[in-house]
DNA sequence: GACATATAGTTTATCGCTAAACTATAATGG
DNA sequence: CCATTATAGTTTAGCGATAAACTATATGTC
């Protein structure tokens, strides 16, 4: 009677966890969002960081959305918006038919370096309020369970 | 020319937490998501929840805004939702004519139970996947940044 | 009591995401 | 070669959230 549910801490363990991560998906994104350049969002910063961080300058989108575990309608979004600011240019594959080529463009680079120079103070505030070690510990704990999730999602694995 | 940059290891780290932060958040939504009931959505649940664990069967909307952390739009979104699956009640504040107090119905209640059960074989997987302490001792930490982060909020401070 | 201001709730516009349907090109295997 | 199946990208509909404008009621002050 007990033993086919799950242990009652764990489910309460679990609440709570993704419960502090939700709001802290939440207020660290709206931090950064209400920060950055005018039309650039944090999924177009991400990309444009990508990028410079990995030192492409060409990508495909579908694998910029598993690079970044979303679906390929998020990344046509996303892809767009960066191209109508300038910040990327779309082309055809000369290889492939079907695909497509993403680079990042000079504007691109230079709206990123803003957005960093404009997330500094951000940075700043919370290196003050934050132990910088604590939260390194935190990562590679995080970034296990982030595999663990990612490698045992629910049913449907159409992609 | 240093010095007043954040620390660059400080900005390294606080991008891979927030990255992380954000896929868990996707990952775990997802997971919870595709298990509840037909129109019952995280947020709603938890709404539910919420009554459920604080013994409350009475609450107003703008007190659940302010316990969720969330707009006041979202939660007059999510109440009406809720409220059309007949899952809570609304009714006028009969001491205060702006005001309206938010029930959770029997079926209300029903629900909540069948999403928890619903739930378990999910959370029963992950307790075998991840170590229940290791989740448990992450979760101090991260109330803390959390309470930090919301303490700590950029501007505009209108609610 | 009247006016200024604060608070409760709703609405509208916008954003990012997912899911699913759809188009088009590739690759594979009789 | 042709039919099947897989892959690349787009589109549409729906959800949850924010922000800001708006309505209505309370409250505080002179």
């Amino acid at each position: 009677m007990t033993a086919d549910r799950p242990n009652p801490d764990f489910s309460t363990i679990a609440f709570s966890f993704f419960n502090e991560i939700a709001i802290i998906d939440q207020l660290g994104r709206n931090r950064f969002e209400r920060v950055l350049p005018d039309g650039l969002s944090i999924a177009g910063f991400s990309l444009l960081n990508h990028f410079v961080r990995l030192n492409k300058d060409q990508d495909t989108p579908s694998h910029l959305a598993k690079a970044f575990q979303v679906t390929k309608g998020a990344m046509t979004n996303t892809i767009h918006r960066l191209d109508a600011l300038g910040l990327v240019t779309i082309v055809a594959d000369p290889s492939d038919g079907r695909g497509k080529l993403v680079s990042i463009t000079q504007a691109g680079r230079a709206a990123r370096e803003d957005a960093i120079a404009r997330l500094a103070p951000s940075l700043q505030q919370l290196a003050g309020l934050i132990d910088p070690n604590e939260l390194a510990n935190l990562v590679p704990t995080l970034m296990k369970l982030r595999a663990i999730l990612d490698a045992n999602r629910e049913p449907d694995p159409k992609s």
